[in-house]
DNA sequence: CAGATATATTGACCGTGGTCAGTTTAATTT
DNA sequence: AAATTAAACTGACCACGGTCAATATATCTG
């Protein structure tokens, strides 16, 4: 089984397709997005891209988890929540990244949660990379008594993934009358969660 | 504008329609619903099925609506659970319905949260019936002091809709590896979310 | 009953994602 | 440098969901 490392020609090709689909997305709009825009534009044939990518949500699995990568690297840098309202604000920008397409949610819903099967998935790395930090961040507030501290920092953050899910989805069922944010509908939720009263 | 009653005619072709349907996902499963098949086998021209049904999606809907609703009347003669454990042990059969094939998370949880939206949506109605079933038992548990009380049943059955989701959304991805049942997954969530001890 | 009008169905046609046997290009071997 | 083998790319082709102008069937009205 001889493997060898991919020629220079492909990863020029692979750098192509990915640029050409960010143009794509950027000025139409993830829903926006053609396989065949995207190789035309690349100048390649279309069985290319998917020797690239397993299959469209592969390529754009791609350019969804850069850009969720982008912001985690700005929320790392930020000072962790002081209070749980605090947090959604913190936590805004994410949703309202993904409360913009439909197929962002459906594509990091898809993805998210594989335990690395597909390697060099970003996706899945950025999956990782946000449930570490907001179980550091829950940490840290647990030890300032801001929110409870019966359960594990790992499972509360689950239960944020889950919540986030949540009001996306709605967010999405809704799609008309959507008064308000889906971080609006967060808000609730995330009290019970964290500070029970009991 | 006027607007007469169906006719019988067409009644029968939605009834066909929906048997052969059925027929094919009992015996070949619901992602391998293929709509030419369905069209063939009721005898009709493909466009007639999309003046039935808004798009394939619209009718797996409805015939995952019809099964929803089926698990929903057994569970309504159903005592209120005792424990969170008994909870989820009554939750496991609608659980690993969804299980079982990808498309059925999908259909729901697209049309899931939608409120009435399309008339005559059977999911939205199952939706709306499950929420109602869930808040009236965790109402019950918090009478008897076996859950939380400082929340509103409602919301903790909210909750109980996004925890069901995200493990099945986590089921999906694993695939594979996915050593037990989403219900495994879900008993220590909903511990913390209904039983906190802090 | 003969139009007139609303309802139901038809099937050729299209858009788009995805496949794969075959060809071109690059790296290795002799 | 020629022959060999592997990697990269090609584009005709397919599968399948969905559309819509045209047609057929039912219902209504004078």
């Amino acid at each position: 089984m001889k493997t060898r490392a991919p020629q220079k020609r492909r990863l020029q090709t692979r750098a192509r397709l990915l640029s050409e689909a960010e143009k794509i997305v950027t000025t139409q709009g993830y829903s926006a997005l053609r396989v065949e825009d995207v190789v035309a534009q690349a100048g390649v044939a279309k069985g290319t891209l998917f020797s690239h990518f397993k299959d469209k949500d592969g390529l754009l699995a791609v350019l969804i988890g850069a850009r969720v990568m982008e912001d985690l690297e700005k929320m790392e840098t930020l000072p962790p929540p002081t209070s749980v309202d605090d947090l959604i604000q913190k936590l805004e920008p994410c949703l309202s990244f993904v409360a913009q397409d439909r197929v962002i949610f459906d594509v990091l819903l898809r993805y998210s949660g594989s335990t690395g099967s597909e390697v060099n998935e970003v996706v899945t790395e950025s999956f990782v990379r946000q449930i570490t930090l907001f179980a550091r961040w829950l940490g840290q507030m647990q030890q300032v008594q801001k929110i409870r501290d019966d359960a594990p920092a790992e499972v509360l953050a689950e239960g944020i993934q889950a919540f986030l899910n949540h009001v996306l989805a709605l967010w999405f069922c809704a799609e008309h009358a959507n008064d308000d944010s889906p971080a609006k509908a967060l808000a609730p939720l995330l009290q019970v969660w964290l500070k029970p009263q009991a």
